[in-house]
Order: C-alpha cells, then sequence, then structure tokens
DNA sequence: CTTATTGCCATACAACTGACTTGGAAAGCA
DNA sequence: TGCTTTCCAAGTCAGTTGTATGGCAATAAG
C-alpha cells in the first residue's frame, strides 16, 4: 500500500469545503469541481473519497449534525450541576440559534438540506430523524420543571416542547434573513421560557 | 397586431407552471424547458414572456406573495364585524399555514424563494419586504386586544407579534417536513393565543 | 526484484443549462 | 393590397454538470 491516508478525516475536510461553498452560493451552486477547489484538492482525488455526489451530500449532513449535537452537549457541560431544566432549556435552545458565525453557517447549510429533502426521499428521512428526539428532550425538560413546581403543572410537556422548537426554527428563520436582531431574539426565548417557568 | 393576448395571464400561468415544478422538485430543478413543457408552449414562446430566467423568478415570487394576501384577506372578510383581534389572528394565521394542498404548494414554492434569498441579494429584497408589514399589523391587533382588555397589559405588542410569526412559520416548517399534524399545529396555535388573550 | 494495491490525476463524455438568432405566421392598419 | 407589429417555433451556441476511464506514482508484501 502507498502512503496511508486517514479517509474519514479526508473526508471531512472535503464536508468542511462543501459547507464554505454551500454557506456562500447555496447547496445547489456547490459543484464537484467548486467542493474540490475550495478543498484544495483535483476532482479526482474528491471521487476517490466519495463515489457520488450524493453520497457526498449525505455525509457532509451526517457529519453536521453531530458537530452540532456535539456543540450542544459541550455548552450543556458548562452549567451547574443538576442543572435546572429552564437552564437546560435555554441554553440548547441558544446553542441552537445562528447567533455566531459559525453557527449561522451551520444553519444556512442545514436550511439547504432541508429544502433538497422536501423534493427528495432519501434525505427527508435525514432531515427528519433528529426531531423526535430533541422533542422528547425538551419534554423530559418540561416534565422535570413540573415535578420541581417550576412550571405549572397544567402544561402539556410535549406540546411545549414542539413550540419551543418551532420557536426556535421561526427565530433561526427571521434571524438568517435579518429581518431580526440576535439580541431581539434571545429576549424574546428568555420571554418565552420566562412565562413557562412561571406556576 | 396579430391576435392580442393578455400578457399577464401568460405571465401568470407560466408562473403557476413553475410553482407546480419548484413544489415537485424544487426551484434549481426547474429548467426553461421544464416550465415550459409543464406550462405547454414552447421554450421560445415562454422566451418570448420573460426576457430572461431571472425575470420570471421575480414575478412568479410577486405573484405568490399577492395571491397569499389576497387569500388572507379574504378570509378575514368572513369574520364577524368588527372581528376581535384574537380571530384575526388566528384566522391569519390558520391562513398562512400549509394545512391544505394549495397552501402547500405555496408555503413549498416560498421557502425555496426563501433560501435561494439567502444567496442571492436580489431576492433578499423581495422576501423580507412582507415581514415588517406583517408585524405591524399583527403588533397592532395584539394592541387592540390590550386595549379591549383582553390581553394583559404587561405584554409587549411588538415582541408578542414577532413570537407569533416566527411561531407559525417554525410550525410551518414541522408540518411540511411531516413531522407535525395539522390538528396538533392548530391546537398549539389555539394555545398559545389562549394564553395571550388571558389577563 | 516483482507485483499488487492504494492514492491520485488528467481527460473525455454525454446530458443539460440559459441565452440568442433566424425565420415565418397571424392580424390589424395604411 | 401592402406593411408593420406581434407572436411563436426551431435551431444553435458556449458553458457547466456528474460520472467514467486510463494511467502513473508510491509503497508494502511476497
Amino acid at each position: 500500500m502507498p502512503k496511508r491516508v486517514d479517509h474519514e478525516e479526508r473526508r471531512r475536510a472535503i464536508a468542511e469545503a462543501l459547507w464554505r461553498i454551500a454557506c456562500a452560493r447555496g447547496l445547489d451552486g456547490a459543484s464537484l469541481r467548486d467542493v474540490a477547489a475550495e478543498a484544495g484538492i483535483s476532482l479526482g482525488q474528491l471521487q476517490h473519497y466519495f463515489s457520488s455526489k450524493d453520497e457526498m451530500l449525505v455525509f457532509a449532513l451526517k457529519y453536521l449534525g453531530e458537530l452540532a449535537e456535539k456543540r450542544i452537549r459541550t455548552r450543556l457541560m458548562g452549567l451547574a450541576v443538576p442543572p435546572s431544566p429552564r437552564d437546560v432549556l435555554r441554553e440548547t435552545v441558544l446553542e441552537m440559534l445562528p447567533l455566531d458565525e459559525e453557527s449561522r453557517t451551520g444553519n444556512l447549510v442545514q436550511i439547504a438540506y432541508f429544502v433538497r429533502a422536501l423534493h427528495d426521499e432519501r434525505l427527508r428521512g435525514h432531515a427528519r430523524e433528529g426531531v423526535p428526539a430533541l422533542r422528547a428532550f425538551f419534554a423530559d425538560q418540561v416534565r422535570s420543571g413540573i415535578a420541581r413546581g417550576e412550571v405549572d403543572s397544567s402544561r402539556a410537556a410535549d406540546a411545549e416542547a414542539m413550540l419551543l422548537i418551532a420557536l426556535t426554527d421561526g427565530l433561526t428563520t427571521y434571524l438568517l434573513l435579518e429581518v431580526c436582531t440576535p439580541d431581539e431574539a434571545k429576549g424574546l426565548l428568555e420571554g418565552h421560557l420566562e412565562r413557562l417557568f412561571t406556576p
């Protein structure tokens, strides 16, 4: 065998190049040649690591999700133990919003995938799969808040979870469009949680 | 002059063909030839009515917005006069959600435009322009609710308006992904308004 | 050394894209 | 009847796309 190469690392580097292109020009504007150039490699080399464009797209999407999850997990590590449900929800949501440049790129790419998933059966599964888990996680936090007497027991945990996810997603949209400022979005979410966590 | 043709009507028919393609395959998957075929005309004829693809895209977007606004206006006509702010908000939001097939198509196309607008300066203006008006309209309704004693005076009308828009937008996303059922979305919005309109 | 495997490259190719050109048919005005 | 304007069909063009292919260099196993 020739000089051994870490395949996964190369694939991740290519995926990151894809994100940069997708962030600037959209996912459909990212040709294999563009991605290869952005990654500083030849088209042939790219094809050596991804046998088709579709394979590259799916890999980059899964990698994107992994990184996002890791970012949230790391942020939650910084909370006091045991963390209050309210803090967990706030920090998670704030980490999901496009409030810094890195997160903005991630959300931009995520949305590009989302739109493509609406018309592509294969991608739809990947785009959908994370939602139920996130919703269950949020619902657990709300239930925990109810148990601690911080949330009114008349609240339906599952409904509140979906509400919070949808709100976060909507604010993400308007943050990306720059119709809404980061401070405003943060304020709206804080206010929403404030009302939720007041029996 | 030859057989006289209603230019605007032709352009609208072409725009509707574009929507059908965009709904099924995405906006980037809609070539001029595809749109022409869907509209039942030749490529040459299409180019006679739109001198460039960009012009066609912008026209179809503006037309889409006009139709959506008209649908909401018509729906609000059906309310009692004078309508209560709560009814106005509920009916407006329900009309915005992709709850029937026509609305689903509209939202699908709208989102396709939104994503393209994130990377296209010209489109960004068109995508943004409707938001402030909608927000002001919602804020007025909330203020009216406060004046009638139906909404707690501690609520900030402008913030509540943005909250409602973001929530609607987020629910739209998850309705399109079929992660959320229409009944569930309606229930969440009703619940949100219920809490808003209880002093 | 030989040989097989792996990494990588340049090129080719068929399909498709948006834009443009040419030409002619249809219809009202002179 | 010309004549002009509007409408539209067909073809062409340069450029880009994803994919496939043939080959070369490096390296490790036999």
